[in-house]
DNA sequence: CGGGTTATTAATCATATGATCAAATCATTT
DNA sequence: AAATGATTTGATCATATGATTAATAACCCG
């Protein structure tokens, strides 16, 4: 019958959401998520249609509540560092209050691309895909470098979430493989990704090395 | 009784990387991988201890084959970007090549780091990691920028691999939502791939532009 | 050829899983 | 309180799955 807005429903969904984000869509059992969810597992069929509908629908909650974040602590940028900050530190700060949201996601992307480019065409078709403007907005600014914003969105998103999903594969390998690799924390990875965006990888060294190089510290 | 190397065993594996990659760990069935073998699943648990070990041998596998090219590949940088584009162009290569071995790959960075880790640390401690080992020589000569190697290979591997695993999203996307968006060959994402590890994303206009800005085109 | 080892298969087991349904509970209205 | 409809549950079904096993086929060496 699919029953649309309820508590209950809302239990459901975050329930999902947490165990989808554990085990992926295949991984995870329609009774994981109901016992997560501390209700009869039967009770899913009753708010939504099947499994793979609750998975679509836990992926569009993901992306509708960072997008409506993004566009909430938008602002006026004072240039391309300021404009890439501010997207790196949302995606940053959405995931580090909501850390299984990242690993969704990824699940999403990887896994399900066909169930993700549907909830993100819905996005786009809406224009309220923040993070597109806010980049178109820098490219035409002459900001930041000409290419399609989605590329240059995916390139960010890249870097985050593959940086984000990373530790701790880098905190299994260091005690035993390298003792030099070093834990670095959320704000040290903030700061190695906005450097690599605004300036590259490349050394600016010997020629001198411009004033917009570090954030703060 | 795991057997070691025989033919049967090697068309195994391979029959399992190609599975695993379309369906990951838990979606790929042992009747699945029996079948793309051409063999009987039965004959699986002759060859392999189970599942996971199977997986845990798809990825070392193809953790090996890409290090040895990389390896084999190697040769003196002329610079920066030299340096830079033999990485990426390694990574894009082997995925022109073997397009689901780098879905294997990126299944195991996103939801199975704990086997990658394993698989990884054995390189790490035998010092056949040749990337890290490019980077780190790249580090040291003031090429590019102070930072652990580690920590630029994953900036990399996760610009390129996000960038290949989301073409079919991008191409998805493009008709309804966005007919803007440009259809990138693989070459054009190596380009502009290359552009942001090398001079990032910002600009570089106003203040005189950089000489090793293009590489070719 | 023949005996023994290795490789492969069909059949099967135990369990887990997505989904359904009728019964039970709860809420709301009359 | 009775009646009606919405919500929740335990039981159950059919199927899929990882794994095992006993039997068969292929191979090899004398």
């Amino acid at each position: 019958m699919v029953r649309q807005a309820s508590a209950q429903r809302r239990t459901l969904l975050q329930a999902a959401i947490a165990v989808f984000a554990r085990k992926g869509l295949k991984g995870a059992t329609i009774r994981d998520i109901g016992r997560e969810a501390g209700a009869n597992s039967a009770l899913i069929y009753y708010y939504f249609e099947d499994k793979e509908a609750l998975f679509t629908e836990a992926i569009r909650f993901v992306m509708q509540e960072f997008f409506e974040r993004l566009a909430a602590g938008r602002r006026a940028f004072r240039g391309a560092e300021d404009r890439l900050a501010y997207l790196v530190d949302s995606l940053f700060g959405y995931f580090a209050e909501f850390p299984e949201r990242v690993q969704l996601m990824a699940h999403a992307l990887l896994a399900e691309s066909a169930q993700l480019a549907v909830a993100a065409s819905s996005f786009l078709r809406t224009g309220s895909a923040t993070p597109l403007l806010v980049l178109q907005e820098g490219i035409s600014r002459r900001e930041l470098r000409a290419m399609h914003p989605l590329h240059a969105w995916l390139s960010i998103v890249g870097l985050c979430v593959f940086s984000l999903m990373t530790r701790d594969i880098g905190a299994r390998l260091r005690p035993e493989a390298d003792p030099t690799f070093p834990a670095l924390g959320l704000a040290d990875r903030r700061r190695e990704i906005l450097a690599l965006l605004v300036n590259g990888l490349a050394s600016r060294g010997g020629k001198k090395v411009r004033g917009r190089r570090s954030a703060k510290k």
